[in-house]
DNA sequence: TGTGACTATCTTGCATACAAGACAGAAAGC
DNA sequence: GCTTTCTGTCTTGTATGCAAGATAGTCACA
């Protein structure tokens, strides 16, 4: 029962877990989280996971199917679209808005695009999503603006949720000129053109999913069928490289 | 006092009848929500109740004093320019991205403006509250895309918050005049003039904001004092049927 | 009179028990 | 052989019980 060698897990700390281990890209999507199994893994009853479920419900990270469990989103075509959407909203939005780009913001965001490259030169690619994503979220930081910041952390964890199902191939190369692009236009101070170039980088992605590739084959049937909840779970207590295979954006 | 006669209410209604208890100014900031009141009132178990809480604290609705009770939050000053900035963001991108005004779209808005007038008129506070917050929803419900209508959602319920606090007098008119204008850039097509005004608008409406009036005046010391909870809750648990009405499509 | 400590009560935090439903696999009938 | 039904097991849904902490009121005492 309560053999919980593992943790001393605070609070947040499986809505965290969980949140980062899909920014990372080791936790796909249609992953089963069973409450037992967190519970077990987490040191917990499963009353603390269910809050954390229903906190990720509420963030649209993961949802449940009435008596059979807690899964991962797979979102939907649909859902891809609006997600893009909302995005494209929210970053052009906090771009065109933003007057002054800081010396430390400067700073930070060269570092980011270096770390952007040495990923890509090591072939480092569950890091390498990792970074794709966080860039967005690192300019958002910038405005100071914790809201913000929340928002487009929940909508980039989805987007890479919707790379990990609609994206054969990874684009890494392109993405990070992209996000040079836009550093670029920022340093000069041109916030306008800031935006219009993250709308189009964000349409660049969108544009390399194959959303017709798979019209959601029965998830529910999958979900069933095919997991080992065990090797799902395995996937974020510890890393495992080579399983896990990840899509930039 | 235990007249449970009211619910029924179905898994998602706590949340929702408090939230669009925000949005109708029913609710005030700083409001205990105590467990036990919640349970009695929608006859179920404090743990739904718990539930509910939890989802309604990661939208940023409630908080939650450790041992001391649930709380529908008092924005600081911070926290204010943050939504606001935010709600700019937000707005703005989105309407910058639009590209058509359907003739239902404009009807729609057509619709909602003349109830603007019509509230004004007839002078019903808690109806003009919440369709001074409301237009901007429609607005988004505009784009179909439901992720940025619920994310208007919270930063609007919180808005409504900030300006219980922290707005001396009413300025319904001048928003009803912004959001005329705003609409009119949008059925002359010109959604670039259509996110400045709302722009504008936004600030108008923050600059109404008296931020130094309340610096917080220790808010603890005053949720535990002077709440009676039986006259908070009652509030919201006795439908107006005019102003709950307010149909999500 | 004023101040400090103590206790009674009320609150949430968390775990657990049990109910209800879904699914998989075996058994039975055709 | 194929289908159907039944049953055992596993999952979440919900309530409840108890512990821990916070608050307020009271009482003792200087």
């Amino acid at each position: 029962m309560q053999d919980s060698h593992t943790s001393e897990t605070t609070q947040k700390s499986i809505e965290e877990t969980i949140v980062s281990g899909i920014l990372s890209a080791k936790i796909r999507p249609g992953t089963r989280l069973g409450e037992n199994q967190l519970a077990a893994l987490f040191g917990v009853s499963r009353t603390r996971v269910r809050e954390a479920m229903m906190r990720l419900e509420t963030r649209g990270i993961v949802h449940v199917s009435p008596r059979r469990g807690w899964f991962v989103v797979e979102p939907s075509a649909e859902d891809a679209i609006a997600v893009y959407e909302a995005r494209r909203v929210v970053e052009a939005g906090l771009l065109r808005g933003m007057r002054v780009l800081t010396d430390e913001g400067s700073k930070a965001l060269d570092a980011h695009l270096a770390d952007e490259r040495n990923a890509m030169a090591a072939g480092d690619r569950q890091r390498l999503t990792y970074l794709m994503g966080d860039f967005h979220i690192r300019i958002a930081e910038l405005s100071g603006n914790a809201i913000i910041v929340d928002i487009l952390r929940d909508l980039t964890a989805r987007t890479i949720l919707i790379s990990m199902l609609y994206q054969s191939e990874s684009h890494a190369a392109q993405s990070h000129e992209g996000h040079c692009r836009i550093f670029e236009a920022m340093r000069a101070g041109d916030f306008v053109r800031a935006a219009a170039l993250s709308v189009e980088h964000l349409d660049e992605v969108e544009m390399g999913l194959d959303l017709t590739a798979r019209p959601d084959p029965l998830s529910d049937l999958r979900n069933s069928l095919s997991l080992p909840p065990k090797t799902a779970l395995s996937a974020f207590q510890q890393s495992d490289p080579k399983t896990t295979t990840s899509k930039e954006q």
